[in-house]
RNA sequence: CGCGGGAUGGAGCAGCUAGGUAGCUCGUCGGGCUCAUAACCCGAAGGUCGUUGGUUCAAAUCCAGCUCCCGCAA
């Protein structure tokens, strides 16, 4: 079997780690090392870090499709692994394996196909998901299933530990399909086109908290956002992000957002739509991540404040 | 050289603009009050003010370099 893997995030390092871990990987191929952080350091990949690591040839191409065709299709795949790759791939392309290419999405497809199925999950109060490992086609997310497995969703998850279980979940899930098409057994199911749901990709600004939203709604929304981008919402001009908040009571005592009380006892109670939230873990800008109890010990917030 | 905030007892902060006694809230320890307490009262310990050098009679405070942390942006 010769495969090659392809892929950008941390999610597509550890599907490749597990899969290497069974099926040798012949090369991975990701976008270029790109500025980011401060100071625009040109940075790799996750997944080229953890190619490397691994001692995997790794291929790098702006726009696989257009330029790395010829390359591909000269290592001879059997088959191609995709994992939250991030770009475009044209009919040419998904001709070059022997067999398929399969993609290993994060989520219960046909539900939330697109880029951020994970975050969504969470966001939308699900109570399960999943990993779907379906050929790729040119329409996003719609190719063939293959096979599907699912985990719960807990009140407690926030898109990171559902990030970490999915990921180890993929690699067992990409593993067991490759084993599949080893022996042949590989049988397809198209997707309800009618069941179909997509998810936008969350960026930075998506983050901003709308409390006028019920506690749950906002509860859910903040483990979905955690720890990236992150919600956060504004205190006197500075961003303030929040990663955790508990529902104390039913009350409508003031508007949406107007903080309620603050004490370095109990922290900072917000009111939200349906009652009032206390926030439990925060970070104001330019400052660390920490209890809202913590930081009240050296900053004051008045009851009435309005965040945002 | 993308923009900006920060580093001060165990924790979170003030003090720096106009250099000269180390401050606040909390925690810790001891004592008191109380049936009791995370509550209240009294007292105590604990800091080379991130690091290096410079200016000065004198630097947490002014100047320069370095290290680390963080927000934006990407």
């Amino acid at each position: 079997m010769k495969i090659i893997f392809m892929g950008t995030p941390d999610f597509s390092a550890v599907v490749l780690e597990k899969l290497n871990s069974v099926y040798k990987v012949d090369a991975v191929v990701t976008g270029p090392d790109k500025p980011v952080g401060r100071g625009y350091q040109l940075k790799a990949s996750p997944l080229k870090e953890k190619a490397i690591e691994l001692g995997i040839p790794v291929l790098q191409y702006e726009k696989v499709s257009r330029e790395g065709i010829d390359d591909i299709r000269k290592l001879n795949p059997d088959i191609i692994v995709t994992a939250a790759f991030g770009q475009i791939l044209s009919d040419e392309f998904l001709s070059i394996p022997k067999y398929y290419v399969l993609n290993v999405h994060a989520s219960l497809l046909p539900k939330l196909r697109g880029s951020s199925p994970i975050q969504w999950s969470i966001i939308n109060g699900d109570k399960k998901t999943g990993i779907t490992i379906m050929k790729t086609v040119k329409k996003v997310d719609a190719g063939d299933i293959l096979l599907q497995k699912e985990t719960e969703i807990s009140d407690e998850d926030t898109a990171e530990t559902l990030f970490d279980r999915l990921a180890i979940i993929g690699g067992d899930a990409i593993i067991e399909a490759i084993k599949l098409v080893d022996e042949g057994k590989a049988e397809f199911t198209a997707q309800d086109e009618n069941e179909a749901t997509h998810c936008s990709m969350i960026s930075k600004q998506d983050g901003l908290i709308d409390f006028s939203k019920s506690c749950r709604e906002i509860d859910c929304f903040i483990r979905g956002m955690s720890p990236w981008p992150s919600a956060f919402t504004v205190l006197e001009g500075k961003t303030m992000k929040i990663f955790s908040v508990t529902k104390i009571n039913d009350r409508m005592i003031g508007e949406p957002g107007t903080v309620i009380s603050a004490s370095s006892k109990e922290g900072i109670a917000v009111q939200a739509g349906d009652g009032v939230i206390l926030l439990n873990e925060i970070q104001l800008e330019g400052s660390k991540r920490m209890l809202s109890k913590v930081f009240l010990l050296g900053h004051e917030i008045k009851a009435g404040t309005v965040l945002k």
